[in-house]
DNA sequence: CTGTGCAAG
DNA sequence: AATTCTTGCACAG
């Protein structure tokens, strides 16, 4: 009987797809309704009631639910916006530091519920909460807020009660958001990111919504087109319409061979798996920054000095960033968007590193440039540049954008992330440049008030950081002994992808013999 | 290590 | 699709 199972999980179809799918997460998406007018409207309380835009140079990047009522819709031109709804008020957006600071404020009480939470943009959050989820729980907590189309149909694992949970967890969450900032937002509750992401938007302003899995295929489905899969964006999709995918469906029961051709392995499996509302992807936990930079856009400009000038401003500008954030960049990135031959404009970069300590005194901390690190910044800008354009012909550029990356990592080598802040705490001074400014986002407080069980999950978590090169290596502990249902999934990438360089060239290696594995994959 | 491409809000 | 601007990740040479 087990090798009948077996073979029957060594075919693509939809039930040896979702064996592979877990509910062993609660996850909550929050996402703050129409961020900008939001902070807009607290800011200048007298714009309430009223339709708002917020404006970027000719554009209503986004607006209010009163603005929304009248026609006007996110990324609208100023003009038709103004055509649509006379009565339009408008908030310029082109500073992000309200905006910044209140995404700051949100992220601080997200983390006073989970250390695990991940910062999409400055509106959207994921929060890892399984560990809050009573193990035992004896009581029949109802939903908080909306379900998305409950079947009643009750999943083994015991998923449902702990989305309950979590669902009463996000009230709280969004209760407490609401009463310290005066901020709404909507939130999905759901067994992955992917999943509580979509159900999230399913009922939207100020609202919260809650997903079983039974229902997940429906909400994936529900999306109707591949490119509404958040992972599929304007490139994959022109690609999946080139091999004639343009639904839900199409995309979940295309064989993986031929996704993978034009994807890559890794690539293939994850949008196959997004398309049946499967997503492993791990909560991951925000860190500072790994780059700060700025760019600009303008009409066109045509000659040196004025790029220097643009250059000096934005330096300007980034460097404020830099300054805030406290530590020292050692690699500087320029782009360069430029207009090619017919209407066609092309960005490039080009990156190097930079040495700060000459002429400097302080070693310590960083402050303002001086004028010879300013002067030794741009020239080096402009070595890059000249290297993107050709200067002995004519160009023009409509875009110049600075970048500092290459900043120190928390700990001497490859862990350079979030989790180690848990134990470098105040009482080591030991880096090399310890920013007087701001410390870690994190608590160790938080960490010690945790269970032994949570701890335990951190340690898990530092585990996953240093293989940061290689991305996700998800839940090796409970992976059947004897054999894996996932096989072709669960093999390395690599071997995936030479699999299907033998398909290509089948006949010259099937000659080989000793890894010939194509065959156990073939469809019958 | 450097550069490009893609995705996200 | 790209508008705008900013960040991060995957991939390749």
């Amino acid at each position: 009987m087990e090798a009948e199972d077996q073979s029957d999980d060594f075919t693509y179809n939809s039930v040896a797809i979702q064996s592979s799918e877990k509910h062993d997460r609660v996850i909550i998406h929050i996402d703050i309704d129409c961020f900008y007018a939001q902070v807009e409207m607290i800011l200048n309380p007298s714009l309430r009631g009223k339709p708002l835009g917020i404006k970027q140079k000719n554009i209503v990047v986004t607006c209010n639910y009163e603005a929304r009522a009248l026609g006007v819709e996110k990324l609208m031109s100023i003009k038709t916006a103004l055509e649509k709804c006379p009565s339009l008020v408008l908030a310029n957006g082109e500073d992000l530091k309200k905006y910044r600071d209140m995404s700051e404020k949100i992220y601080q009480i997200l983390q006073s519920f989970s250390p695990f939470v991940e910062k999409l943009g400055l509106d959207e959050n994921f929060i890892d909460i399984t560990h809050k989820i009573n193990k035992s729980s004896e009581t029949t907590t109802e939903v908080s807020g909306h379900i998305f189309q409950n079947e009643d149909e009750v999943c083994t694992c015991g998923c449902n009660d702990r989305l309950k949970e979590g669902s009463v967890i996000a009230q709280e969450i969004r209760n407490q958001l609401k009463a310290e900032l005066g901020i709404t937002t909507c939130a999905g509750i759901a067994c992955n990111k992917l999943l509580a992401k979509l159900v999230g938007a399913t009922h939207k302003p100020n609202q919260q919504t809650t997903l079983f899995p039974a229902s997940s295929l429906k909400l994936i489905k529900s999306l109707k087109h591949p490119r509404n899969i958040p992972g599929i964006g304007s490139a994959m999709n022109r690609k999946l319409e080139a091999l004639g995918i343009d639904t839900i469906e199409k995309l979940q029961f295309t064989d993986l061979f031929k996704l993978i051709e034009a994807f890559g392995a890794k690539t293939a499996n994850q949008i196959q798996q997004l398309s049946f509302g499967i997503d492993d992807s791990r909560v991951k936990i925000t860190d500072k920054p790994k780059s700060i930079g700025a760019e600009d856009g303008f009409p066109t400009i045509k000659t040196e000095s004025e790029v220097r000038k643009k250059l000096k401003c934005l330096l300007d500008r980034v460097w404020e960033l830099v300054e805030k954030d406290g530590r020292r960049p050692s690699q500087v990135k320029l782009t360069v968007r430029k207009l090619h031959a017919t209407n066609h404009s092309v960005r490039e970069a080009r990156q190097t590193a930079i040495d700060f300590m000459t002429g400097v005194t302080s070693n310590v901390t960083i402050g303002p440039l001086n004028e010879n690190q300013e002067k030794k910044v741009i020239t080096t800008l402009m070595n890059l540049f000249e290297k993107v354009v050709n200067c002995d012909e004519s160009w023009q550029v409509t875009l110049l954008g600075i970048s500092f990356s290459g900043f120190p990592s928390g700990i001497e080598s490859p862990a350079k992330n979030s989790i180690n802040k848990y134990f470098t705490s105040s009482s080591r001074p030991n880096e090399p440049l310890q920013p007087p400014a701001k410390r870690s986002r994190f608590d160790e407080s938080v960490l010690q008030e945790l269970p032994p069980d949570i701890r335990q999950e951190v340690l898990e978590e530092i585990q996953q950081l240093p293989s940061s090169s290689t991305s996700q290596q998800p839940e090796d502990f409970d992976c059947p002994k004897g054999v894996d249902p996932q096989i072709f999934r669960e093999l390395p990438l690599e071997i995936q992808n030479e699999l299907l360089a033998e398909e290509k060239k089948k006949k010259q290696i099937l000659t080989k013999k000793p890894n010939n594995l194509l065959q156990y994959f073939r469809k019958v």
